[in-house]
DNA sequence: AACTCATCTGTAAACGTTTCCAAGGAGCCT
DNA sequence: AGGCTCCTTGGAAACGTTTACAGATGAGTT
């Protein structure tokens, strides 16, 4: 008992073991050598040639298990499909492959069932930190947003006292600037199609949406007002509704999918774009580009938003005793062809 | 020495060692009956209440070194933002979810240097295997494939001599089929905008649209056929550029982005689709029928790629000394408004 | 009552890496 | 020459889990 192993693990893969035997030295100067951490210049010499003439590459997994860090960051959102959050995405995996972090990406299906499932399997510590969109904001998101052993950052509102790091957009403000350019334009008859309203986004924009109308003294008339969710098909659907019982100047929308959805609806109808209707989404999508006509979109700075959140990020895994920080994202709005901008 | 440890984990948090210790049992026992084999009613009982009282979880790294398997599979794709991805993804996602694996996201962005560092990167084992969809395939691919010591699907196409698990669809009929409606529906002046030639897709493409256009006796003039890459922007660009010194009555497109592209600049022309000109795109994505006409597209079958993909991948993952096998998905049209199909 | 057999339990090793610690040796200064 | 520091090295422990093995216990069989 306790013979030394000089043997290449099981499956005959080389491990440090390997190396340093057949350099002639112990385990321990491998390691060392392996990471740059000194040695002379002959044990150098001898463990990297060692090394690569066996070709030896460390193992991911015994490493992390020595040094309690995965390499891995989480990020978990509704809708893989929903182009919002792949340029969410593109930046933060530009950010986290700075520091050598690889990200993996998680589709919630927006239900709450399934992000605390998630949220608590980070209890197994099979990433280093996780970056959460959730849409809905539950009880129980915050038991296991409070509970979670590693590192949270939650992009979207969250009640104040979740001490949880924190980015967020203004999609209220981001509603009024639609409304407010449409109003600009001379629109006065004003259609808004919402995500469902028991979203924090929608709830968001709802409030948001009828803040603005009042503010230009124009009422909102239930007519106006439809609600699908946060897909293309219910926001065509919705659309269709509202159009077939009220006839808008203007349509605004809760995101850049409902907005193509709405514009079928409208071209489907004969209706012009933007001369008859003109029509706003929300996100700033490449979507919003690639129709046509080309869609005017409140960016709320996805993009932005995701590098903050990722920063945020790893310097709480740097350093998990920082208090809680909460960022903001402005609004902005980008005018395009559909609501009279210039192509 | 060899002291016996009864603590928590340095951080604190609770450990099979505190959940034995506080069940007054080993961390055998305490390790069986976590996984549910066997132990006595009275161990059992002790064991499930500490560790319910601690609140443990174990540790994913932990159980990753020891069972040589992480419940990761990579998945190395070109771009992200692409739809056909997406459906790709989901499908795998849906596949692999199944078998309790979670998927690890790579956007490539196509270059073949990224590609084979990824691939080398398996190495270090931190994923049970990688499905990867190269849309060039080089030696140094051909070479890291093989040297991989976790298992490799390969969707796309591949040397014949390569011995790996392979998913391929036949975007060379894909082309014909397009060809062959365009031909049937009257158009005989038909455009091609293709991505780069020197990838795989592009070159299938290329090669299944001149045989398709020789066997219906039709020239394919220089002035017709137009290269960019598989992006949005640079589909529109050479689609304008295309309809600057030619004057088809159809345009085939090498994907949905490219059609979508295409699209735009034909509308931005004042050409009608299709009255003037048929559009045809190929990947049948979500982006086809969000346009407005919505575009008449070859499916390639990426959902049902992807599905077979991860099959072949889980299969041999759990037995490696499988034979490579090749699968094959048929192309099929899916008519829409673009090409004169009812909407 | 002696035996077999199955079931349960604890010890210890294993997975592959990093790192703490103590010891050895070389060089430098006084 | 002696004492000091600094560098290098190897042994061993540690990360947290699963599991091979052997011993113990109990039930069942003859």
């Amino acid at each position: 008992m306790g013979r030394k192993r000089l043997q290449d693990a099981v499956d005959g893969r080389p491990t440090v073991h390997t190396v340093a035997a057949r350099a002639g030295v112990s385990i321990a100067s491998a390691s060392r050598v392996l990471n740059g951490l000194g040695g002379s210049a002959e044990t150098v010499r001898r463990v990297r040639e060692a090394a690569a003439a066996v070709g030896y590459v460390p193992n991911a997994i015994a490493r992390s298990l020595q040094s309690q860090r995965t390499g891995l960051i989480a990020l978990a959102v509704e809708d893989i499909g929903n182009p919002v959050y792949v340029a969410m995405m593109r930046a933060i995996e530009a950010v986290v492959a700075e520091s050598g972090h690889q990200l993996l990406v998680h589709a919630t299906g927006g239900n709450v069932a399934g992000e605390t499932a998630l949220l608590r399997r980070l209890a197994h510590r099979y990433v280093d930190g996780m970056i959460i969109s959730p849409i809905r904001v539950t009880e129980a998101h915050v038991a296991a947003l409070t509970a979670s052993p590693v590192p949270v950052v939650v992009v979207g509102q969250l009640p104040e006292d979740v001490p949880v790091d924190n980015v967020r957009a203004d999609s209220r403000t981001g509603v009024a600037l639609a409304v407010d350019h449409l109003v600009a334009a001379g629109r006065t008859r004003i259609g808004f199609v919402n995500g469902p309203l028991d979203t924090v986004p929608g709830a968001a924009r709802d409030a948001g949406f009828r803040a603005a109308m009042a503010r230009h003294g124009l009422a909102v008339e239930p007519a106006m007002v439809e609600v699908g969710d946060f897909q293309y098909a219910a926001g065509r659907a919705a659309a269709q509704r509202l159009l077939a019982r009220a006839e808008p100047d203007a349509i605004v929308c809760a995101n850049d999918l409902i907005a193509v959805g709405a514009l079928h609806a409208l071209l489907v109808t004969g209706r012009r774009v933007p001369e008859d209707v003109a029509l706003v989404g929300m996100d700033d999508t490449e979507l919003a580009q690639m129709s046509f006509p080309q869609i005017s979109s409140v960016s709320l700075g996805s993009a932005e938003r995701g590098k903050l959140a990722a920063r945020l990020l790893l310097d709480r895994i740097a350093d998990g005793t920082l208090v809680p920080r909460r960022e903001h994202v402005a609004p902005s709005l980008v005018v395009r062809t559909s609501s009279g901008g210039v192509q």
